[in-house]
DNA sequence: AGATAAAGAACAAATAAAGAACAAAAGGTA
DNA sequence: TACCTTTTGTTCTTTATTTGTTCTTTATCT
């Protein structure tokens, strides 16, 4: 079944929200956020991404919280939550927006997507503007390709090496420099799962 | 059935369009980018597009929605072929197969999958393992990523530089060196126009 | 002349929005 | 618990906007 243009946005709000706060969002809330004005309207659009199989209808009771996205289903598209650069800040999409992931390319356990800015891990084959797939996570084998957040204000996109008393973050650029923190100053947001390329 | 010029403009911005975003655009937004300003007229590409076979007309329902393009694949699955390497014969897959390949990965051409072989290709992303999607076409631009097949026997993924009198595959790894061919021995099968990866 | 293209008007159906009214939670207070 | 208020989801009806379709007329180009 083909969503509607508005029912689309709908769904990849409902996808971002889901990342971003465990609580689904009321319908005012949605509401609010697309600049509608009626809970009705807004209703007959989650209706019919229910009726898609996209989302589970609220439990009989209702209530507070709702709507749930389909986990483990049936669905190839995951949010993408925004862009990834060498030591600059996570810039956050403007506008929810989802991306087609093949199935063989994520592992199924809500995934997001983020899409790379600058040449920090070329030699790793990671270009820019690629799209990477991520994990969430909270700790990491060695030399794993991981999201960290750097002193909780930052997000890279680097090799990761745990030493006892430091964290490495590893670029894969010959002209760059490996980065050595306190392990305090380093959380990990997710492991590097897939990535995707376009050429045209 | 020859596609007119306008036909074919029509035609190469819904393929484009189609694998940017999911949603065919409407035909005031085909009207726009094309400079013309009478929906009448767009409608009437669309239908011969129709006759022609290369796009769907919308649901059986009937407007309000947008166009769909499809040529040939329903679904979003593609063929993979077999497995490409450097300087080594193409090695077919022995069971048939296909791989789910996102629609903003490939252009809706008639596209397949081949999975590398080695690093021939690795200063450029492409590494061993990787999946790499294929438009099938005779001639290519210079400078761009081929699957190119040697004395009608090897079938390598190289990128193509083209000289009076001279075809240069160049690979992307240091170790290696561009080589030199008569353009007799070099028959271009396809372009590369994606690529996926997956690290787990 | 004949094929191709464009413009624009008029129309119909799909899509989207607004708003009212109501009932089922949720949350608070005594 | 009992009672009340607020929030939120649901169900309506009504209206507006977007978009595909069908025409007629005119222009362009070989």
């Amino acid at each position: 079944m083909q969503l509607t243009r508005r029912q689309q946005q709908v769904y990849d709000f409902l996808l971002q929200q889901h990342h971003e706060t465990d609580h689904a969002p009321t319908l005012d809330e949605i509401c609010a956020h697309l600049g509608v004005s009626s809970r009705g309207s807004m209703h007959k659009h989650i209706q019919a991404l229910i009726d898609a199989g996209l989302v589970e209808a609220p439990r009989h009771k209702h209530r507070g919280i709702r709507l749930k996205t389909q986990s483990g289903g049936h669905d190839d598209r995951l949010p993408l939550m925004g862009y990834i650069a060498a030591g600059q800040p996570l810039e956050a999409v403007s506008e929810p927006e989802s991306v087609q992931v093949p199935r063989h390319l994520h592992t199924g356990k809500d995934c997001y997507v983020l899409q790379v800015r600058g040449d920090s891990m070329m030699d790793d084959g990671i270009l820019d503007e690629d799209w990477v797939i991520i994990e969430p996570c909270n700790s990491s084998r060695n030399h794993e390709i991981v999201a960290a957040l750097v002193d909780h204000s930052e997000v890279t996109l680097k090799r990761i090496e745990q030493k006892p008393g430091e964290v490495l973050l590893h670029p894969a650029n010959s002209r760059m420099q490996a980065m050595s923190f306190e392990p305090e100053r380093i959380q990990i947001q997710g492991r590097l799962v897939g990535q995707m390329r376009r050429y045209f």
